[in-house]
DNA sequence: TTACGATGTATGCACCGTTCACATTAGGGG
DNA sequence: CCCCTAATGTGAACGGTGCATACATCGTAA
């Protein structure tokens, strides 16, 4: 632990991972580069690579603990949401963790999950576990798998869209309002489509 | 018209924009560089910075092109969609869209909306708009805007979940079912968690 | 015809990811 | 205790990139 000589780093890794967060929130997905990474960790520019096989074994690091974090963050917001108000909460949070932390959101979801990445494949296994759970216990007479992906669809679209400026984010506010109001949304103008469609059931 | 010398193209932006096109559907997003586009254009590297500021510029020429092509499909699908089938069916030409050209799919929402881009923002306002005219028309009494979000929400995430690997790819039946499924699932499920939360009417 | 503005070229800089040979050091087996 | 090995960090180097700058070429309009 105490570094007599500064040769060996201690924990280099963690380090680059603390690193390349920081440039993340600071400049954004561009200025996340391996060298710079190494820079911060006050580290010659190849020293990462005994601990990241390439820069997407970096970024997919930073990726998996900003699913667990907003795993987190999700769980906290709520601890079983059922009613609609408790859902637009739980949305709500998974927005705001995407407008703030842009970067990072955007590395979590950016690149195809690799299947060899398994630290990242468990973690958003979570996140979609977590989802289920609760369309389950809320929704007990649906299909949970095809519900839970629709509602994690609305939520996952509700976010990007606002990222990616399609939306309205002046104030935080604003984006809590128009969240809500998509979520209910769905759950009051639902009922009046299948009635334009004169629909009684939908077919399988 | 003629190039009887090689010196002037003749066209270079466009032929720009189409080498860039290949690149992105060849290589993906990381083979898309002004150096290679130039290269394929037959020109020299610095030679597009004659019709694009930098390669941002370029991005969102090809995403505003993106956009065009994509309100093409969508108003192509389906004239005026009100059914949850037809609703469905142009969910899938999205999810279609995205994953038939997933690295274009991502130039369109890889970066903020540039409020400089005219030409990407006006592309996006199309869409937009296309999808509020369904909604209102689909469903009269509601409130247009926030449920044209909740329905370009849950599209765009479907499309963004299944580029990103989240769900089940492995066939294009699979897709398309999935779609329908999450789709249905909303205007089935929808009335049930009304009647667990136990509410009649939702909040303003 | 000639001058000019638009278009394409050549060169150079700083940065990037990655590889490879090498230096340093911690920690365990004699 | 010492030395040897494996882990860790260093340095130089290669090819690629975006971009700025100075220069060459050419269509066109006065």
């Amino acid at each position: 632990m105490p570094q007599s000589t500064a040769y060996h780093h201690g924990d280099l890794r963690a380090a680059c991972l603390r690193a390349a967060r920081e440039l993340l929130e600071e400049d954004g997905s561009a200025g996340l580069s391996l060298r710079a990474v190494a820079r911060r960790a006050g580290v010659s520019a190849t020293a990462p690579y005994r601990h990241f096989a390439d820069r997407d074994a970096l970024v997919s690091a930073v990726a998996a603990e900003g699913y667990r974090e907003l795993a987190e963050q999700l769980a906290a917001a709520h601890p079983a949401p059922s009613t609609p108000d408790d859902l637009a909460a739980v949305a709500v949070v998974y927005v705001r963790f995407a407008l703030d932390h842009p970067a990072l959101f955007r590395a979590m979801f950016a690149e195809p999950c690799d299947p060899t990445s398994e630290e990242r494949v468990a973690a958003t296994a979570v996140i979609s576990e977590y989802v289920q759970g609760i369309v389950r216990d809320a929704f007990p007479g649906s299909d949970a798998s095809a519900l839970s992906t629709a509602v994690w669809a609305l939520v996952h679209g509700l976010a990007f869209l606002h990222l990616d400026g399609k939306l309205d984010t002046s104030t935080p506010e604003v984006v809590v309002e128009q969240v809500r109001a998509a979520v209910y949304a769905f759950f009051t103008a639902a009922p009046a489509m299948r009635a334009v469609a004169g629909r009684g059931e939908v077919s399988a």
